[in-house]
Parts: C-alpha cells; structure tokens; sequence
DNA sequence: GCCCGCATTGACTCCGGAATCAATTTTCCG
DNA sequence: CGGAAAATTGATTCCGGAGTCAATGCGGGC
C-alpha cells in the first residue's frame, strides 16, 4: 500500500531535493521522531513539551499534530521505531547458530554498539521505554519482556547442552545480563565514565560481557557450594533495615 | 535539636494518642511521605498530581503544602528518607572489615532485603530518583553515584590485595554489580519473576550474589587470554546497526 | 501560467494541576 | 473555661501545556 507512484518525470535533476512528494513527507517525520527522541532524552516523556519538540525539529508547533495524532502516539512512534529495532538485531544475535559465549558477547556488542551509534536514542529506551510509567497505556513493559524472555530461552537451552550450570535460573541470568548491559551504558549517559573515549567503551564492552560469561558460565554449579555460607554477618539487623519511609512509632521512646 | 519535650502531663493515658503535638506532627509528615512513595511508584513523579498524594494519605489538599514547600521538595524528601538510608546500608556493608566476597553478598542482601520489606519505596528510588529526569534540579543522580562510587573504592582495593584481577575497571565492576541487583529486582517488579514468592526472591539474591562474585573473581586474568576473540562474527555489521531513528536517505533508492 | 489541494503555520481555546489563602477546627496553655 | 496559636480544610487563582483551527504558502498537475 501507499507505493509511490513512479514518476519517469522525475529524474533526480538536483541533490538537494530530488524527492518525491511522498519522499519529503516522510522525512519531515523522520526528523520529527528524531527530535522527539532528543527531547525526551533531556527531559523525559512527561517534562518535555511539543514545543520543545517542533523547536528542536525546525517546525512550527501544529505541524508535530499533522503527523502524529498526539503526544502519546509520538512516543509511541518513538519506540516503535527504537526498540523494535533494537530488539530485532538483539533477537537476531540470540537466535544465531553458535556457542553461547559467542550470542552473549553478540548480544552485549550490538547494545554497546547501538550506544555508541545513538546515545540520546538509547538513553531514551532505557529511561522512558523499559520502565517509565509514563503513558502507561501501551505494551512498553511486554516489549521489554520481550528481549529477556528470549534471552532466558537461550540459557535454558545452553542448559540442556551443558554449557552452565542447571542450577542457574534462566530468566535471571536473562534478566543479570541485560542489568549489566544496562548499567554499563548508564555510566557512560551519567558521566560514571567518559563517553567520548571510544577505548573506554570497547573495554567496557569486553569486560562486561567476559565477567558476565565467567560469572554464569565457571558457577560453582551444582556442587551445592554456593548457597551455604551466603549470610555471614547480617540477621541481626533484620529488622531494621529497608527504605521505609513511614515507621509506626520513630523509636521506643525509651 | 528539636528534642521531643518531656512533658510529665502525657503519662501515656490512653494507646490511641499517647502522643506528643510533635509527634503527631512528625507521624502526619511520615504519612503523607508514605503517600508519596505510593503514589510515586503507581504514576512516577511527573504523572501524578497533590490531589492523589493528598487522597492517599486520607488527608487534605492544602495540607501537603503545610507539611511540604512544594511538589518537588517532597521527591526531595522521599528521596532523602529512602535513598540516604538505602546508602547508609550499603555502606556500611562495603565497608565491614571482611573479604570481598562477604561484602559483596553484604550488599546484595541488602538491596534485596529493602526491596522485600518496601517494593514500592526501592521501586520510585529506581526509577524516580535514580535517573529519571523529573524534576532535575536536585542531586539525585549525584547520590546515586556515590554508591557507585563507593562501590568502585571497594573493587579497587581489592585489586590491591590481589582478591581480583587487576585488569578490571572498578568502576565498571560497582556498574555491574548493581546492575546486576537493579535488574533482578526490576524482573520482579515487572512480574517476569512472582514477588510474591519469598523462596524465589531468596534465590535470586543468590544467584546474583554467586555469580557475580564468580565473574569478577575468576576472570581470566591478566593473561590476557579474554579480550582477544572477544570479537569473532560481528564486524561486517559495524556500519547497520543502532537505534537511528532518522537515517539521511532510508536508502539508495534504487 | 493557473488552480487545487495538501503541507505548514502559529494564535487561540481549553483544561488540569500546582500553589495560595481565608475560613474553620483542633490543640493545649493558663 | 477562654482564647491564642497551630493544624486542617477545600474553594479559588493562576499558569502552562495539549490539542484545535482558520489562514497562508507551496508544489505539481493540467
């Protein structure tokens, strides 16, 4: 549907705009999303406005509603267009033919590279997308799923193959390696580590994915080794601790 | 300062309200506090308004801004009475006079004891304070470091007591064991895991304890051996990928 | 060159939510 | 008790931002 009609008339004469009507409309929104993805990585669904958007875009204000129903819908395009991408190429490495080790260094490598290539997209995907309540509405959160489910797929047949322990649990290793994937690249978006030193984010890379693939794959398996000793100190303070804003009575008094 | 005043006329007469004007006043404070970390963690900070925190606490609107300035100082406050006490703990966990490993687990049971005792408070800390944008004033993101920070110290000194290879970054290390905990308290939050099963919530903090611990610890150290075919299939892909929203021109045409 | 129609504009409406405040109730002291 | 001060209430004000729309510009088909 909607092919653009082959105009013969239309032999791209000159670089700057040898697009189709149908081709520039589409750009238009292209570089609407693009600025939407700018602005809700420096202020979030929520704080931005679609002033800020249409300002960010060069456009005037209505134009953002010509292409997008509302803010919502705008978001909406935002992730589809972010994750659904991302989500694919992670798929694809999950779903390659080859050793463990090798998909999850894949799967690390294709998260860093999309950083690298896109920080303000990902910051964006990572803040807003996969967990935000904003909006609220749509399957943001399933999507997330999504990734770690397969992934929890891939530990489990990695099980069956021996290649780790079956004492693990595959959702939460899914769920450990993508954590670290994810911390590894906030501390570039909050300036735990420099963004601008490409080394530093190929070291990155490696050492997450190498400690990851130590971690789950050399576990002291099943020896039952693991768990025992776990809580050492601690118990005492049982009682105490947690975030707890509201205590029933601050202290006994005394 | 502000000690409670002892007055000999309360002598504790009735259990309903034995207390002081003070504490009443204090307790209020906790409450709405409490509605706050409630309501927060349902819509996040910019999605909800006064009047819900005001309902959730069963009080007036205008009461909230007698207790608090304004909506913000109250994330503020949330966060100060949930972060800072969070912190403390993990401090003082990095900072017991044990082996790495100990402390490690330390600081998982930790996190994940709050998490158990208050999902929702750990769950606004996450995703509020932690990084989202809302608000942007204060310093959250800047006391979120500070466990990383902290964290990292911890790492590096035992690099110096030859606990843990020395090519590590330390910094990337606190970065993944905290992803690590973030992530598998962010699975429950989302339901991929069931929070209501205490078992299941002891295993995890296991697991990523464990296997943390194994990953850092056994790296295939300095030998060199683990950044070199780190990169095998890859590469051909190196120019596709990322989030890219806008591309210059989708493609060539053709 | 002349229209037709879609792209584009930005002023305007409308609403919801933050913050204020005068009025009312409660507390607690002498 | 009496009354002053603090707690508590919720209607009211005010503002900013989402979404609308009539007016204007522009491309391209004839």
């Amino acid at each position: 549907m909607a092919e653009k009609s082959e105009k013969p008339e239309k032999p791209e004469k000159k670089k700057d705009k040898p697009q189709t009507r149908a081709e520039r409309e589409a750009d238009r929104r292209r570089v609407i999303l693009r600025a939407a993805v700018e602005v809700f990585s420096k202020k979030g669904y929520l704080g931005c406005r679609i002033q800020d958007v249409a300002k960010e875009a060069g456009v005037a204000y209505g134009l953002v509603y010509h292409y997008f129903k509302n803010k919502d819908e705008l978001l909406e395009s935002v992730f589809a267009s972010g994750w659904q991408n991302f989500l694919g190429r992670v798929q694809s490495e999950i779903g390659r033919d080859q050793d463990l080790a090798s998909r999850v260094r894949g799967v690390v490598h294709v998260a860093f590279e999309a950083y690298r290539r896109d920080p303000k997209g990902v910051k964006v995907l990572i803040l807003e997308v996969g967990r935000s309540p904003a909006g609220g509405a749509v399957n943001r959160g399933s999507a997330f799923s999504a990734v770690i489910v397969a992934a929890a797929q891939m530990f489990a047949a990695a099980q069956q193959r021996n290649e780790i322990p079956s004492h693990l649990d595959p959702t939460l290793a899914a769920t450990m390696l993508f954590g670290c994937i994810e911390m590894g690249l906030t501390s570039f978006v909050m300036g735990l580590l420099d963004k601008r030193d490409d080394q530093a984010i190929e070291r990155a890379r490696d050492q997450v994915a190498e400690t990851f693939l130590n971690g789950i794959t050399q576990a002291r398996a099943g020896t039952g080794a693991s768990i025992p000793n776990v809580r050492t100190i601690r118990s005492a303070d049982t009682s105490a601790g947690g975030i707890e804003t509201a205590r029933q009575r601050p202290r006994p008094s005394n």
